[in-house]
DNA sequence: TGAATAGTGTCTATGAGACAGTATGTA
DNA sequence: TACATACTGTCTCATAGACACTATTCA
């Protein structure tokens, strides 16, 4: 590259490239999103993930990180968990021109109600199953994104220990399966589920404390371990699997 | 390095957007990526993966089907399974400006030595553990986005049925256990894998066929079936677990 | 016949699920 | 004390892995 008057990629279509957020937490035991109602044309009132434009010299994930800390203010810190999810291109996605949009799923422990900030309108955490509802229509190809990361997390906790990334720093075994019964939207044995988060190494480690106050015996409260990958995976109920029966008499 | 382009309706920073291909095959018993040797600069001559920039009007997924048919002459239908990757957008990664890439897996059953068409050089088709080599230096940021590549698949063989995305439309139970022997780079039994394909249902379907001029006992022909999921899946055997010892006498 | 591969039988170890039982706190 | 929740024990069933065995072809 010393001939810096030739610019091979001047004639190749150029285009604003976008990150989307969907940012989930777990509140009143329902698995939430972070949702932006617009301020402006298009869409204009309608529900929207949050989002922006990648600025220059600047990588995807920071774009993600920024947009989230100007429209909602959730800092990097309080973030458990940001991953890439996929990218939406289809030409017509966006009505005032060609945008390419780079999806990202963030997890972050029980949130206060946001407030908007940047270009924003109102910022609220809502429900998904409220979202899924056909009467919510959202912006552009939100809807679209926002079922492939739910989706995505609802895999993703099968097989990793991403579950601790909604909890706190400190959490009980009883909170990490709430995490999981929200998320999967189904109810998990309380005993089982404690023996399996237990037996698998790595995934919590026990923290010198337990509760107080509650009602029921005082619990054992837990960081999050080292493990990344959970062997073997704790799997979700089959939807295909007939229901079992019981045979003791 | 002032490449920077503004978009005329939104006053946002544009961008050329790329997709690059992570073709994937199994050829003699080694899992293989289609490579291509880079005719001009920069990194002239080194190993690349197939790709180019994504047109007007053109949706990314189209984008990726056209660069696999120009550069390959792979044509559509001869595509196994083509899914979205990742997107890779560090501001450095392409040494003439600033480039957004999507990524895409795709995996094609045994292909004949393809011819390169478009501008690029020569096209081979290389098995990964040569490319994972460090002697073997891959253009731009292709090194990351193979190895992404091969670690979806081998993670994506546990629980869907896409391993037959790699075999023809019509195969045996032994040339599927021989995809996941390859991707996954480890022996299998093969009487414990022909019962789990068996008892997964709509995993195969049994043709009304069997080989025949080969040694040994002719095996039933099968095509792919209607699942798309495994449950339980086929899971490798976790790196982490210890060996186990046969108790029986 | 023997070599080779397809496919089945069967034993064992492991893990999931159901659920009873025990431990330890608060009201 | 009653109650609630944490945790443990234990039984049953399903599945994976090891590997012996049978089936069916070709040379």
């Amino acid at each position: 590259m010393t001939n810096k008057k030739i610019h091979p990629l001047l004639n190749i279509l150029a285009m604003p490239v976008a990150v989307d957020l969907v940012v989930l937490t777990v509140r009143d035991n329902a698995l939430s999103a972070l949702m932006i109602r617009r301020g402006i044309a298009p869409y204009l009132g309608q529900w929207a993930l949050p989002g922006g434009f990648v600025r220059e010299g600047e990588c995807l994930e920071d774009a993600a990180h920024r947009e989230l800390a100007e429209e909602t203010g959730i800092k990097r810190g309080r973030v458990g968990h940001i991953e890439q999810l996929a990218t939406f291109g289809a030409p017509k996605r966006d009505p005032r021109g060609r945008v390419v949009s780079v999806a990202y799923i963030a997890f972050v422990p029980d949130l206060p109600e946001p407030k908007a900030g940047g270009d924003a309108g109102e910022a609220r955490i809502v429900p998904v199953a409220s979202l899924f509802a056909s009467s919510a229509k959202l912006a552009f190809d939100h809807a679209e994104i926002l079922q492939a990361g739910v989706e995505r997390t609802r895999a993703k906790l099968e097989y990793t220990s991403l579950a601790a990334a909604f909890c706190g720093k400190r959490f009980t075994i009883q909170a990490l399966r709430q995490i999981y019964e929200a998320v999967w939207g189904a109810p998990l044995d309380p005993a089982n589920f404690h023996r399996k988060v237990m037996k698998t190494p790595g995934f919590v480690v026990a923290a010198n404390e337990k509760t107080q106050g509650d009602s029921g015996r005082p619990a054992q409260i837990y960081t999050q371990g080292d493990a990344q990958i959970l062997y073997p995976p704790l799997l979700r109920a089959s939807a295909a699997k007939a229901p079992k029966k019981s045979m003791k008499p």
